[in-house]
Order: structure tokens, then C-alpha cells, then sequence
DNA sequence: TAGTGGTCTAGACCACCGC
DNA sequence: CGGTGGTCTAGACCACTAG
């Protein structure tokens, strides 16, 4: 074991350091073993004891104290990484790091299951459908794609009868031709291109903004109120796919997002 | 090789089929092998090659087709589960995930640098501290947790000289003695709890709300301007740490959050 | 019961980089 | 130069589960 850092300050019992459930911290003790040892230095470094900066026990070190093998430890070493929590460099040695931006997860939920997961009928109505021609404000989010045709959809989403969303989308018919031949009356944008479409990247702008006289009329809302505004633009591997923005009335949603530690 | 599931349409060359940047698909050469391999499956599923639904081979057949262990495939295979590109289950195997909750990544940073990041001089003026007894609105958030004080500190930040944003947060004493000393006329609570609190859970709300009187005089709005609220709660191992709300102008902030196939 | 994913090992080689 | 993380291997055992 060599000398540097301080020494690892986990209890060291007989039972070779492997975190057992016996003790205060609650950690399952039918784990695996790479999920208790990551539970462990997770809880030294969200606990304080390991504070920013601190460094972590060389790979070697931590495998002979925990008693597993170099690759366990490494497995958990690259999740509290990717996790964010700590940093490595070769040579070096690893360091718990500096709480920079807390990422937090954000969850974009298909609409129609949003709804009904609060116990409201879903429903969808098509306000328009227009073929046209790439014009400049869609040309910003096609950027230097050559500028085809485009389809322009508007869709109101019902929950309980009542307005829930006003809808009102972009397509590309470059990368999606097959957007052509739908009217998207009896199905909303959304779930059709999702099931059409592979994964892809996306960027969200969420934003608040003033409702105009259009959403006082489409949301039922009086002429004060705010809206909540995400817009959503999605490529493909071959190129932008859609453009979404979707209103919401801002006094009855809410975005939430959750931040955790680790991936886990 | 086993012969369930559609032969591997790798294209199944000699060299073992290990992707190569020789071809269409932009693939780095020099890259390590299990990160050659994740990138050629992503294409296979992203490209949709590969539909949702669709089976993967098995490990073994992987590492044969690739030529490479079994332990670097299942590292591949356990990112793409990560990153939620498919899903495992025993005895049935792998298949592409159907995208069901999109999940883009809030990064959430401080507001000295984001403001200073615009090229703009950052400044905080703090407008009021009390320390009180939690009271009812507390107690919601502390949820059971036996109700001690609170600080309370509201604070304005400004980005070149102009309000950007409204702070309105809650420490916990409970959890948080320390801050009972200080006053936050230097140093505004967001920074000086992130350089004391070790990492966290937070939950996120965000919502759009008409800006109200107090609103339009710190923040120099109209009054039918809306207003970006971004609340945040944060808990500790210990227990509730601090409650914030984030109150921006609307009109003139956007918060953006970028989504990623795999975490890489 | 057989085949799959999940896990773990003991060892190995290499690139990097501070000393 | 030496030690660290990064990577990869060949093999092993096990739990789970569809058939």
C-alpha cells in the first residue's frame, strides 16, 4: 500500500472494509459489490467527510481495503465520474470535485400519458396544417440546411375537456418526407414522430412569457396571466427533424426536474 | 454463434468487423475499442438501422463479430443502458429502448459566472434578512422535520448595473448553523452554501407567473410583463437544507437544457 | 433446464506526466 | 524514471427466467 494521501479513513474491521448494513448508514447489504463500495465513497463525499478537493485513495489502495480486485474499484470509480462527483488525472490521482453546476434531469413526458397519469381525459385537436416553403423565422432553426418545404402544424391538447397545452410545430419534410402524407387529426405530432424517429439530440429553451390575445382565447385564460413557453428543436443524424414550441397556461403547470448524486 | 435474432448487419468484414473511420460514419480512429463499439451501435440505433424494439445480438456474439472480450462489450452495453438507448433483460436479451420521457440535462449554474459569462458586471444587494420560527409555508418544505428557525434572506443580483434576478431563500438552522453568523451582505447564499454544503438532492419547479407589484419595482418591469420563477429545494444527508426562488423577468431569461443519446 | 445478462477476478500492457 | 489511471483479456460463477 503506498503512503501518499491521507490514509483511508473508512472503518477498518476485520471483514476487510467491505461497508456492511450493520452500521448507521443505510446500505443494503444484499448489493453487489461494486454498488456498496460506490455507496460508501458516495456517502464520504455527500456526507462532508470528503470534502471538495479531497483526494481519493489510489485505485490499488481502495482495492486492497474494500478486498476486490482493481476492477471493481474502477468500475466505480468511472460512475462517481460520471456522476459528477469526483475528477481523475493520470499521474495524479483522483479528488472530489468542486461543485461547479448542479445538472438536474428534466423529464419530458409524452403529453397524452402526462395527462392521464393525473387522472384526466386526454384529448387532441388540431387547429391548422400548412405546407409552405422554408421561410426566415424557420430558417434560423433549419440553419445552413438547405431550405425545403415545411409542414405547420397547430394543436390544442385537452385535459378533462379543458385546455392544456397549445401546440405549435415545425416539421422538416427534408429529413421526415413521410410527415406529408398525414393530416394529424386523429394523432398528435408528438407520439407519430416518436415512433418514427430515432433518438436524437435535442435543445430546450424554457422561457415565461405574457399570453396574447390568441392563447387568452385558446388556454381560457384572462388577459394577466403568464404562460410557460418550451420550445424544442430535435435533429437527426440526417438533419433537423422538428421545431416545437408549447404554451402553457403558467399559473397551472409546473416543470419540475430532479438532481441526484450518481447516475444510480 | 448462437442463431437467434437477426444476423448482425455489421457489415462483416475481415478485419473482424471493429469499425473503422475508413467508411461514411464519422468514427475517430483513434479511439479505444469500447468506445469504437458504443459509437457504432449508437449509429445502428440513432441512424434507425436499428427501431425501437429491435433485438441486439448477445454479448457473446458481439465480442466474437467485434473480436474482442465479452467484458468490453458488457461496457458498452451497460453506457447504452445509461444512456437509455436500450434495455437488458435477463434470459430474453437486448433490445433499442422505446423513447418514451425524453431527458434533457438542466445544468444549473451560479449566477456570478452566468451573469458574467454575458460580459456583464456582476453585482448582489442583499434587501433583507430575518431569522424567525418556521412557520406554516416552512413547514411544507421541512415536511417533518422538526421545525426549528429559518433564516430568511431575500437578495437582488444584477448583471451590468440592472436587476437580473430576485432571490428569495430559507435556510435551515437546523441543518445549517453556521449561517446564523452571517449576514450576506459580501457574499450572496447561493456561493457561500455550495463552498460549505457537500452535494446534494435538489428538486427543481419551474414555473411562469404575471409579475406582481414588488416585482415590477425590483426587477423594472412593466405590469404585464411575466416572470420566469425557478424554484429549488435541497436536501442534505442531514435533512432540508436551503429552499430558493429564483425569480427572473421573462421577457429577458431563458433557461436551456440540452439533451444527449448516451452520456459520453 | 439451458441460455442470458450480471458480476468479479488476477493479471497484463500502455499512455501519460510529475518528479 | 516511476506510478497512476485507462484499458483489455480469458475465464469463472451466479441469478434469473422463458420454455
Amino acid at each position: 500500500m503506498t503512503r501518499r494521501h491521507a490514509s483511508i479513513d473508512v472503518d477498518d474491521h476485520p471483514d476487510r472494509g467491505i461497508p456492511r448494513a450493520t452500521g448507521k448508514t443505510t446500505i443494503a447489504s444484499d448489493q453487489t459489490l461494486h454498488r456498496r463500495i460506490l455507496a460508501d465513497i458516495e456517502d464520504k463525499i455527500v456526507s462532508g467527510a470528503w470534502p471538495p478537493g479531497h483526494p481519493l485513495p489510489f485505485e490499488v489502495d481502495l482495492a486492497a481495503h474494500y478486498g476486490v480486485s482493481r476492477m471493481t474499484v474502477n468500475k466505480v470509480m468511472g460512475q462517481l465520474v460520471q456522476g459528477g462527483l469526483i475528477e481523475r488525472r493520470k499521474r495524479l490521482g483522483s479528488f472530489v470535485a468542486q461543485p461547479k453546476a448542479q445538472s438536474a434531469v428534466l423529464e419530458i413526458h409524452d403529453i397524452g400519458d402526462e395527462v392521464r397519469s393525473l387522472n384526466l381525459e386526454y384529448g387532441y385537436e388540431r387547429l391548422s396544417l400548412s405546407r409552405r416553403r422554408a421561410s426566415g423565422d424557420d430558417l434560423a432553426w433549419l440553419a445552413d440546411a438547405s431550405a425545403g418545404d415545411v409542414l405547420a402544424i397547430t394543436g390544442l391538447h385537452l385535459a378533462g375537456g379543458k385546455p392544456f397545452c397549445l401546440e405549435e410545430r415545425l416539421i422538416n419534410l427534408e429529413t421526415v418526407p413521410q410527415a406529408a402524407d398525414v393530416d394529424f387529426i386523429a394523432i398528435a405530432p408528438g407520439p407519430w414522430l416518436s415512433s418514427l424517429i430515432p433518438w436524437t439530440t435535442a435543445q430546450h429553451r424554457i422561457q415565461a412569457v405574457p399570453a396574447d390575445r390568441r392563447e387568452h382565447r385558446l388556454l381560457e385564460l384572462t388577459p394577466k396571466d403568464a404562460c410557460l413557453v418550451i420550445e424544442r428543436r430535435t435533429w437527426n443524424g440526417s438533419g433537423p427533424v422538428t421545431r416545437v414550441t408549447m404554451t402553457y397556461p403558467g399559473n397551472r403547470h409546473v416543470v419540475t426536474a430532479d438532481f441526484r448524486p450518481s447516475g444510480s
